[in-house]
DNA sequence: TCACCTTGAATTTTT
DNA sequence: TTCAAGGTGA
């Protein structure tokens, strides 16, 4: 704890003074309010910590942690912290470091729920039927293990969707249930009553395969404490403290996880915000939360209410909004800080005038140097960020998009791993059945269908069977030929791996099988970036010690490199929002019908509408300074265009809290770039700007009539930076543009060449920085 | 086996 | 409208 003592606050009250004399030792606690001191020092017995929005909830967390190493009362390994997310798990570590130093190194138990269900299991697979190298499953995985079970059971997978199985499966684990608990009512709604015989098939194939889901990852040990009660005890005995981040989140086989391990010391420390729980669709119970003093007799309940982050107007208007709902603990945020601005409500025409008045003001805020990497565009729906996006890139504003498909799940690097998990484990059947024909190898689906009947009847991996059925002529010679050939480069690759590195091997691996020249041969706009993802694969492979561990971790914990600390406005869904903040927050589509969202009202009721109200609070709180709501008059859904009506959540606001904005007339003015240019194309785009109908007509018109610009500019919307590179090797011949000379381009505005290197231009842009552009994607200015 | 067409569906998403 | 998945014909 030597770093944080230089940090001390200079708080001269005398009972910080009086604190400190006493216990010097115990220095970190002294930045800390009462509340949050409280819950700190509270380590004995069920703590629920309820910690409203930018309360200082993690470093609540993380003191409490360092509490318990400084004064002795655990040793790091003896202490169990559980997060929902590995960012955050890497977050909490990284303040537990900086707070007492490198002891949380030692903390061998700080992780995820999975990644520590995951180590409890490989160290007691063999009692739950599995081997301690057990795969751990993706989603597409499980998806094509559903298929096969239901086709097995002889259901027509058309009727009774592998999707659908997969769905129904998952919340009967994130309920805690096995295949013998489900009740049958419930299991027989699927497929005529085959529901829960699918379900035990499933898991049943799961076993066979060596493999688990994430799902069995909580459920496995839950099935391992209740039949090896000894194995639970020595659990319960190493865990002296436990504590839960995001408690609200938890489904109730965490729930039913965490009581286990708690049952015998009961020091459980849960923080969480009931207000801020939005993830009910996917299993969570609030009702966890809400129950806690009933579940753990004798809790100590502490609120966190001073809020640090938002000033006063934002707050309020948040407070006053989640207050009705009816399903919560309640708290009353508070704040010390300035009321600051009132938060605004603009109406728009429609979904584009919204897009345009949010570009508008990014713009203002931007000319008076407000930081683009200091706002925030919260969309309920990613279908939203699509119009935004156009408004941007037209307007040249940097942006960057949070959320989307997780690096793991992209198909390239799913491809890879594949390969390399049959290279590791040649019985890995879903492995080999995903990659035996990518790259197209001429192994379809009749020389499948031969491969997987002689392993069903022989009991072996699909592996085995190729072996066998190459020595035959029960395969046509060429199939057989082809199968041959993948079977001795596998034995090949594998004997690599004994001696070459593990990025090597993968190196190899993608080369010598085609799958990197696929790629590369493959012409469409993506393909860069995913030999760009594969790369990125291959290097991050050299940190692990062997092939194994690599495996191990990218199944669970492997994310895209966000390093990207860039000036950019940044563009999410409200889901992917919380737990972050910004000076400025933009909140458009305010609007019956999308949020509170028609679905959620229709699947929950008054629950789901709660869930909107919840996520209607997450979003307002995310603001430090400045919360921008919007709504249209007019919104495109499904292609179709209906006049919408405000959120009934803009009139839960109090008026004292908010401003409503009178949009400026419907003209475009000033700016630069593509946006003003284009709309200037648009006759009488001030008066006319009436119906949607007129302005589909309009767009049309301006894609058809001009040719050049605009069809250039729909053509950039796509795929963001990729017009950088070399994949557009058209060369348009000499490009006429020399350096010095003022250009245009529709994303990154105005600027001055700099280089030119045939049809590559090297630009100075006045907003957007140097960036090498292909001369096509620019105008010259005049 | 691939290119093209029809069809249907279309919140939120971590592990 | 836009996307993906499945089906069809060459």
């Amino acid at each position: 704890m030597s770093g944080d003592l230089a940090h001390q606050p200079s708080s001269g009250s005398l009972s910080a003074r009086a604190r400190a004399a006493v216990a010097p030792q115990l220095a970190y606690l002294n930045g800390l309010n009462s509340e949050q001191r409280a819950a700190v020092e509270a380590t004995e017995g069920p703590v629920l910590v309820l910690a409203g929005a930018g309360t200082g909830k993690t470093r609540v967390l993380t003191t409490r942690i360092a509490h318990l190493i400084a004064t002795g009362k655990a040793w790091p390994s003896q202490i169990l912290a559980v997060t929902f997310t590995n960012k955050a798990a890497r977050e909490m570590r990284e303040r537990i470091g900086r707070t007492i130093g490198e002891v949380a190194e030692g903390m061998q138990w700080l992780g995820t729920f999975h990644s520590i269900g995951t180590k409890i299991l490989r160290r007691h697979a063999e009692l739950v039927g599995l081997r301690s190298d057990f795969t751990i499953l993706g989603t597409d995985d499980q998806l094509r293990l559903m298929k096969q079970v239901i086709e097995a059971e002889g259901i027509d997978e058309k009727r009774w969707p592998a999707r659908q199985l997969a769905g129904l499966i998952d919340s009967w684990k994130n309920r805690g249930l096995g295949p013998d608990q489900v009740a049958a009512g419930e299991a027989g709604a699927f497929a005529n009553g085959k529901g829960g015989r699918l379900y035990r098939a499933y898991q049943e194939r799961l076993k066979v395969l060596n493999a688990v889901d994430f799902g069995d990852l909580l459920l496995e040990c839950l099935g391992l404490w209740r039949e090896h009660p000894d194995i639970l005890e020595q659990y319960q005995e190493r865990f002296r403290y436990m504590l839960v981040d995001e408690y609200q989140d938890t489904n109730v086989a965490q729930y039913l996880w965490l009581r286990l391990l708690a049952q015998k010391r009961k020091n459980l420390c849960c923080v969480g915000d009931d207000d801020q729980s939005i993830y009910g669709w996917r299993g969570a119970e609030v009702d966890n939360i809400l129950r806690f003093e009933h579940d753990f007799p004798g809790a100590t309940v502490i609120r966190l209410e001073r809020n640090y982050r938002s000033t006063g107007h934002i707050l309020s208007a948040a407070s006053v909004l989640i207050a009705k709902n009816q399903g919560r603990l309640g708290k009353t945020l508070r704040t010390e800080d300035e009321p600051g601005e009132k938060v605004t409500i603009t109406g728009a025409w429609d979904s584009e005038d919204e897009a345009r008045l949010i570009g508008e003001e990014i713009e203002a805020l931007h000319a008076k140097r407000h930081p683009l990497s200091e706002i925030a565009i919260l969309v309920r729906i990613s279908a939203q960020m699509r119009e935004i996006e156009d408004r941007l890139v037209q307007l040249g504003v940097p942006y960057r998009v949070i959320g989307g498909p997780r690096f793991y799940e992209r198909a390239e690097i799913r491809d890879a791993l594949a390969y390399l998990r049959v290279v590791n484990q040649p019985a890995d059947d879903l492995a080999f059945e995903r990659i035996v024909n990518v790259p197209k190898r001429g192994l379809g689906d009749a020389t499948i269908q031969v491969l997987h009947n002689h392993a069903r009847a022989a009991r072996v991996p699909l592996m085995d069977a190729a072996r066998f059925l190459v020595e035959t002529d029960e395969l046509k010679p060429k199939p057989r030929a082809t199968l041959r050939d993948l079977l001795i480069s596998f034995s090949r690759w594998s004997k690599l791996s004994e001696t070459l590195s593990q990025s090597e091997v993968a190196q190899t691996v993608l080369e010598e099988s085609g799958y990197t020249d696929m790629w590369q041969k493959e012409k469409s706009a993506d393909a860069a970036g995913r030999l760009e993802n594969l790369k990125e694969l291959v290097r991050s492979m050299e940190e692990f010690p062997d092939l194994q561990s690599f495996l191990e971790h990218v199944s669970l914990v492997m994310e895209a490199n966000e390093s990207d600390t860039s000036e950019r406005v940044s563009l999410m869904t409200l889901h992917a929002a919380k737990g972050l903040e910004f000076d400025t927050v933009f909140l458009p589509g305010w609007e019956e019908g999308l949020f509170p969202n028609q679905r959620a009202l229709d699947e929950s009721g008054r629950a789901g509408l709660e869930e909107e109200r919840r996520l209607a609070h997450v979003g307002l709180t995310r603001a430090r300074r400045r919360a921008k709501i919007y709504f249209a008059s007019n919104r495109r859904i499904h292609g179709l265009w209906n006049s919408t009506v405000p959120s009934r959540f803009i009139d839960d606001l109090p008026e004292a809290n908010v401003e409503i904005v009178e949009a400026p007339a419907n003209f475009s003015y000033g700016g630069y770039g593509g946006g003003s240019r284009f709309d200037r194309m648009q006759p009488f785009s001030g008066s006319s700007y009436q119906t949607p109908g007129w302005q589909r007509a309009q767009a049309h018109r301006a894609n058809a009539d001009d040719g050049g610009y605009s069809a250039r500019r729909s053509g950039d919307r796509r795929g963001p930076m990729m017009i950088e590179g070399e994949l557009v090797a058209k060369s348009t011949g000499s490009s006429g543009f020399a350096v010095g000379g003022r250009v245009l381009h529709p994303k990154f505005g105005p600027g001055t060449i700099e280089a030119v290197d045939g049809n590559k231009l090297t630009v100075e842009f006045d907003k957007a920085g140097r960036k090498m552009v292909l001369d096509s994607f620019v105008e010259a200015l005049g």
